[in-house]
DNA sequence: AACTTGTACGAACGATCGTACAGTTAGTTT
DNA sequence: AAACTAACTGTACGATCGTTCGTACAAGTT
């Protein structure tokens, strides 16, 4: 089957939508994307931005999921790609600082900004959110788990991406990339420890 | 000077609106908070709510402001209340998950959120969040300072402050206690570490 | 060639946003 | 008692919000 012409043309121009809506999210939120303001920056009409998705939740939704597949192109395959151990786990860590500190998009860890504006109000949002965030938590666990030596992953994992999202808040507030460093640190020491414990 | 009638009425009901105006922004954050919404559910007209303030930005600034001044009651005094060393530190510590964990404010801390949201955008807001959470920071840097045996307290700080917002971050979005046990093991380890090393 | 499908558009809707302004009420000052 | 002032109200404004609708037209289907 033949995919050019208005098909394609959709397609593409959803993607576009998804992209710049990703982009502005990361910035100023879920709620602070507007339909409106999209279309003009992205010069197509309201209703044509509207209709690809019927609803500002629906967008909302498509907006984090595009964001899940860059993050997991990004950060989560390349890790998955070497074998389980040590190296997939500083490769994971490494990764994920590296999509934060690039500015992957442009507000830092666009999961960070989106969690912490949903975690406390109910909705299909927040729940997507929320799940996108355990799915997270038990990678870096599970990683982490097939590390020799290590006693308690849940504890590890939790350690270790409490120093990752710090550096993230901490280098956008106050742009300051030295909170990067931090982070490697205390991963660094961290692993060091569960190593020698 | 007297101060009943008018002017006391006066100065209530703004601490009313900054209550009300805090936990909203905790849940839904500062831009969630409208004017309208706020003289709706405090049952007063809203220009009557505009009138204290004068612009939206200002009322932001008034609320962050009221909700530092909860924030250091609840935390800060207490800990500076007793001599420095491991008992302040722990105790500020203790205090901050305690604040966290009690939902002083509904949604979790009140700074994590207004961070978050403002972390990436310019303006004055931006501006007052970032000087109070870099005071938070030397706050704590300060305090571990304090504690003999402690060779980098900047990076004991990061580590620290690190485990308490994920702590908040977890239990708000996955509504599980759970998180502050994980939070609370991390900062005994990693302050018996501390002082071993 | 006739018909269906899907993208994109422009105009309009009711609601809500922040803000402005004049007026009322009640405490304070003289 | 008169004058003044601060808290508060009601109404109205332009802008923007999400959403609906009818339409135009290109592409795919039969």
């Amino acid at each position: 089957m033949k995919v050019d012409g208005r098909v394609e043309r959709g397609e593409q121009t959803r993607r576009q939508i998804l992209r710049r809506a990703a982009e502005i999210a990361s910035v100023e939120g879920l709620e602070g994307l507007s339909i409106g303001r999209l279309a003009t920056e992205l010069e197509v009409s309201k209703s044509g931005v509207f209709a690809h998705f019927g609803s500002k939740e629906e967008l909302q939704l498509s907006t984090v999921r595009a964001a899940a597949a860059i993050f997991v192109r990004q950060v989560v395959e390349p890790a998955l790609a070497v074998p389980p151990g040590p190296g997939r786990l500083e490769l994971l860590l490494d990764g994920w600082l590296a999509y934060s500190e690039g500015r992957t998009f442009p507000g830092g860890c666009f999961f960070y900004a989106v969690q912490a504006e949903f975690d406390a109000r109910p909705g299909r949002v927040r729940d997507q959110v929320a799940e996108l965030g355990a799915r997270w938590h038990e990678l870096v666990r599970d990683t982490a788990a097939a590390v020799p030596g290590v006693p308690d992953p849940d504890q590890l994992a939790f350690e270790l991406v409490a120093f990752l999202e710090l550096a993230n808040a901490r280098s956008v507030l106050h742009d300051d990339p030295r909170a990067y460093d931090r982070a490697r640190a205390a991963v660094r020491s961290r692993l060091d420890h569960a190593a020698r414990g």
